[in-house]
Parts: C-alpha cells; structure tokens; sequence
RNA sequence: GGGCGGUUAGCUCAGUGGUUAGAGUGCUGCGUUGACAUCGCAGAGGUCAUUGGUUCGAAUCCAGUACCGCCCA
C-alpha cells in the first residue's frame, strides 16, 4: 500500500467493481423486511453537477448503504428531468450564437435539436453522480419524458379532466414575453428596483378644471385603463365615486368606482384600472364588471389597441408616453421609487401580468388529502417545522396552472374540434371529435408544466399506470430527500398526485436539507461569481472527502457554509483510515498459530466500539447523519488511533492480532455510507493479504453488500485502562509544563501497592506513551502528581524551576473552589433533596466530595513543592 | 404585512433539562530513525445575543427585545 491514499486512482475502479457485481440492484427479500427505496429527485437534463446535487447525493447514498448493509432491499432509483423552460432556453442560447432562434426553425426542427442535445449531453449528470459514488440501479434509471412517464402524463391529465378536476379557462397570469409563456407564481422572483412614481392628472368629465391626480409605476397601461378607482371611505374622493373621468391621451370616458381594496395611503389614494394588465386591476375589474382591454401582445410590444404606439416596446411605449403627457400638462411630478419588480426564474426577463386561456389543475381536492396525509402521520416531515410551512401553503393554494407556451414537454392531451369546438381528451390520439366524429381536429400546442410530471415521478419511474411488480413492492417508497426549497415546488405536488393515482402517499419520510452557501454565507450563484465545483473538488481531495466534509454536522433543514479547509480536513481523516489500514496489515505474521485470547487493551477498545456502533445505528435511524458522522470520526481518531493502535505496539505478544483486524474492519464498515469508495478499497486489500483464519468477515466479498455491524454481544472490559490512559495524559502534561526533554526517562513511584501491582502489566505502554518507568525506590528529588486521588511521585532532573508548575496549581485549586461555592449551596438545599432524583443527588454529593479530596491533594503538592 | 430560522471559542459549526458546554479549523510551545507531517504530544481560548420567567437545576423550556438571514403575500 502506497503510505498515501489516492483517490482518483481508486475511485473509478472501485465503481467499475461494483457495476460488475451488480451491486446496486436491490433483491428481492427473502427476509421479511421492508424494502427501503429512495427515487432520486431528478437533477435538470441539462444541468451540471452542483454541490446541492452533490448534498443530495451524499445524504440519500448513505441512507441507501446504511440500509442495503443491514439486509432492506434497497432501491436507489435515479432519473433525469426534461425540464421544458430551463431546457428550451439552453438550446435557445446555443442556437442563437448562429443568429438563428426557435421560430425561426419551427417547432419540429427545434425539438429535435433539443433532443440531439439530450442525445448528446443527457448521460454527462449521470456520469457525475457516478464520480460521486452515487449506487443508484441505473437499470431503472428514468428520463421524464421516456415512453412510460409519458404515458403516465397522460393518463393522469385525462383522468383529471374526466373528474372536472382540470378545467380550461381566461386569466390574468405571469407572463414573461421572452419565453412567450405563463409562468406559475413560483417561477417569478422578485428584485428590487430602483424605479419612478409617475403622478398623473386625470380630469373630470363635467367640470374641467377639477381632476384626480393617480400615482402609477406604470404609465404606460394607461392605454388600457377602464376604470377610476377610489377607497369608498376615502373622505378626500368618495364625492367622486359614479362620475366620468378621462383617460389622457387616449381620451376615453370611464367611472370612477369605490373599492375597498383601494390603499387610501398609497400615492393619492387614487388609482388607475387597468383590468388586463394587472393583477389586482383585473380583481378590481371582474367584481365592478369592467371592460377589459389588452393594450400589448405576447411579445411584450403594443397591439392595435395601443393606437400610435403599436408594435413599439414596452419600455419604448413608456417613454414615449412620459412625453406626451408631459407635453400636454398631464404629469404633476415623478418621484424616485423602489418597488420590487417580477422576474422570470429562467431568462431573467420582466414578467407582465397578461389575460390568456390556460389550462388549470382544481386543487382543492386534491390539497386536502395531501394535507390530511401530513396530519395524520402518514407522511412525517423532517425537520418537523416545516410542516407549519407546508400547511401554510397547502391551506391557501390557488388553483394550479399547468399549461405551458413552450415546445419542449410534454404536449397537453387535448384536441380542438374546428367544427363544433368540442375537446376531445385521451391518451391515445384520437382521429376523430369524440362529439361530431369530424376529422377537422387539431391538438393543443401548448405543453405541460415540467412539474406535472415530476409530480408522478414517485409512481411513473416504477411504471404506473403499468401494473407492475416494482410499483408493487417500491411503493410508496421510505424517504423523499431533497432541499427545503422545493418543498412547495415538488414535494406537495407529489403528494397530492401520489394520492391522487395510487390512493395513498408517495413515501413515509420527507427529509429536507439545507442550502450549501460559499464561506461568507451567501448562495452559490454563476452570476455572483462564487460557486465551487464538486468535480473539480473530487478531483483534488476525492470523492470521499467531498462527501464527508458536506455532511460534517449536517443538521436537517439547515443551512451550512463549505470551505476547502473543511474538505481538507475530512481528506486528511480519510488518509488516517487509510494509514491506520497500513499499519494493521503490517502487522499480519506470517505462519504462526493465531489463538483466540484476548488482552486488556483488546476488551477495552472492544467497548468503544460497541458503543459507537449503538450510537452511530441510533443517529441514523434518527436522520442524526452529521452526530452518527462524528461519533465515528471520534472513535477511529482518538480511540483506535490514537490509543489503541498505540497501546498494540507496545505489547504485541498480549494483544490479539485477529481483534486488530477484527476492528479495522468494523470500523471500516460503519463508516463505509460516508466513505464508500476508500473503505471498499481497503476492504479488497484486506481481502487478499488478511489469512482466513484470521479474518472474521472473510465470506463477504465486498463491503457494499456486507453487513452493517450491530448489536455487538462479545465481551467487552475496561480492566484499568482508563486510568491507564489518564496517567499517561498526566505525565505528558506534567512533562509538558516542567518542560523536561522527551527523552528523559521519567521514573514514577506509587506507594499504593495495589496500583504499583496493576500498572507494572503496562510498563512498555508507558515507557513508549510518555517515556516513564514505575519504581519502588523514592529519592529526594520527588515531584508529586495527583492522579484520579493517587497520589505518585516522579522523579525529576534536580535544576528544574516549579514556579510556573506552582502557579497552575494554585489556579486549578482556585477554579475548584470557585465551582464548589453554588455547589455545596445547591446540595445543601432542601428543595434540592425533595425534588431531585436520586442519583442526581448522589452524583453531586460524589462530585462534591472528589473536588474537595483534590483540593486537600493539590494542597499538599504545594507544600511539599515550595 | 404574515411565517420560519439563526445568534455558542478568532473562524465554521455540533450540542432540545442534570459532571467543569464540545468538535473541526486557526493560534502558541515541543517533537521527524518504520502506519500517517494529509502526522504526534501538550496548551491557551467561551458571561452560550439580551431581559425577564418556569425549575432543586436552563445554552437547552416559556415570554419579550435587538440584530442577521430566508420564505410567502
């Protein structure tokens, strides 16, 4: 073995092995246990890996191993996301650096260079998934738009239709005019801006010189106002209220109404009503039965309603408005003002408010057994406060809009009859109109929404509507993994499906992670410049150490900031196991007989590690990865490194090589789910050099498909080996604080013959620990040092200095004495003893009496020393 | 406007009623002839944001305040 691990030599190799086996498919139980399935949240087809993708994978792939090691059938199911918006904006990207665009090839040309990018570029996230270890069955990996997801899109949308429960209808929706689509309201981000307030004279019908001033960020809709209003317990305007008013530059005569929505506090308290073109405007509109007048088209440019300022922009109608205006005395003032402005998630265009015919999902129904499945249990969210979060949203969801004006998806099931008008809904195409058999039908062109078919990932990946054996034994699968920031996005819509087709939830447990931020706590974001690439850390530290390093104290549902030290770190843990795996091989003899006994230091770390392995099984089972992360790290470091595998080279004749080994490999194996590929390769290694009769575990060929180590029931014994160890600790230090050289042996003298008698079976540990022989001869040169209430006696060169020594006791005893004040006060106090349990008390009484023995000790070194 | 989270060592974070609050990293001193300098040994470093309450006992539970962040409208 090289004395350094190296991962990208390892790595592939590594996965290759258990490609070959097929290690990652689950099979089929011949226990009685549960499989435990994850169905991977699908990443973009077209999207890089990222280190959220990397999170995701680091959490859910320990969860699987954990699992698949302790005999569940685990299923790991990974796919890819066809993605409609995001998609078709890359292919538009890239077709435009040829001047070319979408329209310009049509749509069928367009989807095919879209499908020659999934061609070309689909498989590169699965191969980065694979560098991170990920052991999905790739057999079972699904596209969204494969043939079965694509069946499943259709049945559900024709099963919903035939429920009433997607109906068609007009209305005012987020609009982005590059995309030329609907957006939902989650795709819209909002920024701040620095924008103007426009104040604008709108004068009175009947009496001329009398007019409203209306404060406006958006003069230009103008062209479509229909109506005034006024807050009716406005006192300044409600005389108002029924009176015509005119509509500068268009000149059009509309009322003024009285609306309780009106902000009396916001600009004048006046406000313009622009039906078609505004969220609350249209509201506003419906309830008093205005006109609705759309004054720009899809593209974001004037329409024939505009009059002069047709097919100019949007921005440009403004403009050009301001001016007009203002040249006839319409504008009172303008003012600076922020206002938060929409935003397209994908292409970062403005979003217009804009009347159009789509598409919605009745989710109402649906909501209310999504929301009820949370209630009662069925589904558990973790961290529990999300489910407040959830329900917020759940309880005040609005009727969702799936159709989308884009080309790339899955294209809406729904033929128009040109005849009689009458859709025609199925999954299969139909030739005729279901109503007048006429052949004069088209289908809809427009697609659906990305997350309707995400929304049945968790049946269609495992073949709904098919009747198939996976959906049988896979569903509902265990546990959902994703970011909280999708808990709107994805998981309720996969609730509300997965009840929907298959009468009960998707899965058992929805566990949310935080966000990954750079180290000054902002997102990652390609435009900020600060995003770090895990390929390109995998290549540099490995997979493992990546891995380990963004699960290191994870906490559910919180976020945490990555640096490179903190990746450091977890690589130089991983090259201790490494080396720790070095030493214990080197240890192996050869060709002797190899007994079973085992010695004091063997049953001692025997008990750290059937401790550990209760407390790393627990945290899992508790979703604790970070806390099962640690105690792993702690154990192997401080407790089989750094003690012992210490305490082995001093005495090897009485250690037992076989419970080395034995260690090693349980370590090994509990780590395996944070560290999957370099405990692997050891394990192999230890494979072909540990003898058989020496290896414990030699029927299991690889780690992935061995057991997770758990209640361990073999003898375990502390025989004085803590104390051991805390003299050692004391002689280092005291060593330390006299700073005697390293290579002075120290002799040690204890007059209790009972400890002389127990530690004498430790003098190479403590000759090789901390260079200190035991003694029985005292001479003057003493220095005494308190150990768990033995008092021992070192002998030290003459010329050393105690001042600095006397100094540390003196603040130690003082530290003791300040802690024992509240104390003794606490112990002395009847409420205490009323009310407290009863070891509570006896422990305290025992602290209290250990602190005052250590006192009386730490007195007498100083007498004795000064 | 509503909701959620955070505030613990220089930095990044664990720690949901019971010893003297922990880790990683950084810092200081010492140490390289066989597992590992991606290392070893020793050490310094904290009024657990703040105020009040509950309790025998609070970083931990409750209420208020301040600051930071996120989500929704």
């Amino acid at each position: 073995m090289d004395n350094t691990y190296n991962p990208s030599k390892t790595e592939d190799e590594i996965y290759n092995l258990w490609i070959e086996n097929n290690s990652f498919s689950p099979s089929v139980q011949k226990n009685n246990l549960d499989p435990f399935t994850i169905i991977m949240p699908p990443p973009n087809v077209t999207g890089e890996l990222h280190m959220g993708h990397a999170l995701t994978i680091a959490i859910e792939d320990l969860m699987i191993r954990w699992k698949r090691m302790k005999g569940y059938p685990s299923l790991y199911l990974p796919g890819s996301d066809h993605a409609g918006i995001a998609t078709q904006v890359v292919v538009e990207k890239e077709i435009a650096k040829n001047g070319s665009s979408r329209h310009e090839l049509g749509r069928e040309a367009f989807i095919k260079k879209v499908w020659d990018w999934v061609d070309d570029y689909g498989d590169r996230i699965y191969k980065q998934m694979q560098k991170m270890g990920a052991s999905c069955d790739w057999n079972r990996k699904t596209f969204t738009l494969d043939e079965n997801p694509q069946l499943a899109v259709k049945t559900t949308f024709v099963n919903l239709y035939k429920k009433n429960l997607i109906y068609r209808g007009e209305r005012i929706t987020n609009w982005c005019n590059r995309c030329t689509t609907v957006l939902s309201d989650l795709e819209v981000k909002y920024k701040p801006e620095k924008s103007k307030l426009y104040f604008l004279k709108y004068h009175l019908k009947d009496s001329k010189n009398d007019y409203l001033t209306i404060a406006t960020t958006r003069p230009e809709t103008l062209l479509g106002d229909t109506a005034v209003a006024v807050n009716p317990k406005d006192d300044r305007f409600k005389k108002y209220i029924g009176e015509k008013i005119v509509v500068p530059i268009v000149n059009r005569e509309v009322s003024v109404i009285g609306d309780n929505s009106v902000e009396i506090e916001f600009g004048t308290g006046a406000l313009k009503v622009t039906p078609a073109h505004d969220h609350m405007d249209f509201e506003i509109g419906r309830k008093h039965e205005l006109e609705i007048i759309k004054v720009f088209n899809q593209e974001g440019k004037g329409n024939e309603n505009a009059g002069n300022y047709e097919s100019l922009s949007i921005d440009e109608i403004r403009k050009q408005i301001i001016h007009d205006l203002d040249k006839k005395g319409h504008i009172e003032k303008i003012e600076d003002y922020d206002n938060n402005v929409s935003h397209c998630e994908r292409c970062d265009n403005k979003v217009e408010p804009y009347i159009s015919m789509q598409w919605f999902v009745n989710i109402k129904p649906l909501a209310d057994k999504a929301i009820d499945a949370v209630k009662t249990e069925k589904i558990k969210i973790i961290p529990e406060r999300f489910n407040k979060t959830y329900f917020e949203w759940m309880d005040n969801i609005v009727d969702w809009c799936i159709s989308r004006q884009l080309w790339w998806g899955h294209r809406i099931p729904a033929w128009f009859c040109k005849k009689c008008d009458y859709i025609s809904v199925s999954v299969d195409t139909p030739s005729e109109c279901h109503k007048c058999e006429s052949n004069d039908i088209y289908q809809d062109p427009d697609v659906l929404d990305t997350w309707f078919s995400s929304g049945l990932w968790t049946h269609s990946t495992l073949g709904w509507p098919k009747n198939t054996e996976d959906l049988d034994q896979f569903y509902p699968s265990t546990v959902m993994e994703t970011g909280y920031d999708i808990l709107f996005f994805w998981v309720a819509r996969m609730i509300m499906l997965g009840i929907e087709n298959m009468g009960e939830p998707p899965f058992s447990h929805v566990y949310l992670h935080g966000l990954i931020l750079d180290p000054t706590g902002l997102k990652m974001s390609k435009s900020k410049g600060n995003v770090m690439n895990p390929l390109e850390l995998i290549d540099e530290y490995g997979a493992d150490a990546l891995r380990f390093a963004i699960t290191t104290g994870v906490t559910p549902g919180n976020n945490q900031r990555i640096d490179e030290r903190k990746i450091e770190s977890a690589r130089n843990f991983a090259n201790k196991i490494w080396n720790a795996s070095r030493f214990s091989i080197s240890k192996i003899p050869n060709n002797i007989q190899y007994d079973d006994n085992l010695g004091n230091y063997d049953l001692w770390i025997l008990g750290k590690l059937k401790i550990t392995t209760e407390k790393v099984n627990q945290n899992l089972d508790q979703f604790n990865f970070g806390e099962a992360q640690k105690e792993l790290y702690e154990f192997f470091w401080n407790e089989f490194c750094d003690w012992y595998i210490e305490l082995y080279k001093s005495d090897e004749e009485n250690n037992s090589i076989k419970n080395l080994i034995f260690v090693l490999q349980t370590s090994l194996k509990l780590l395996h789910p944070f560290l999957p590929f370099m405990t692997e390769k050891i394990w192999q290694i230890l494979i072909e050099t540990v003898p058989s009769k020496l290896n414990e575990f030699k029927n299991e060929k690889t780690i992935i498909n061995s057991s997770y180590p758990s209640d361990m029931n073999f003898k375990t014994a502390d025989n004085g080996i803590e104390y051991l160890i805390t003299l050692i600790k004391s002689i280092r230090n005291l060593r330390s604080e006299l700073r005697i050289e390293h290579s002075h042996i120290l002799k040690i003298n204890i007059s209790d013959k009972e400890v002389f008698t127990n530690l004498s079976m430790h003098k190479k540990a403590l000759l090789n620990l901390c260079n200190a022989e035991l003694t029985n001869i005292k001479t003057n040169n003493n220095f005494p040092m308190v150990v768990k209430n033995n008092i021992f006696s070192i002998q030290i060169p003459k010329e050393l200095n105690f001042s600095e020594e006397i100094n540390r006791i003196e603040l130690e005893i003082n530290e003791i004495k300040k802690r024992i004040i509240p104390l003794s006060k606490r112990i002395n106090s009847p409420n205490f003893y009323n009310n407290a349990p009863e070891d509570v008390i006896n422990k305290e009484n025992e602290r209290l009496d250990q602190q005052n023995k250590r006192i009386s000790q730490l007195e007498e070194i100083l007498k004795s020393i000064k």
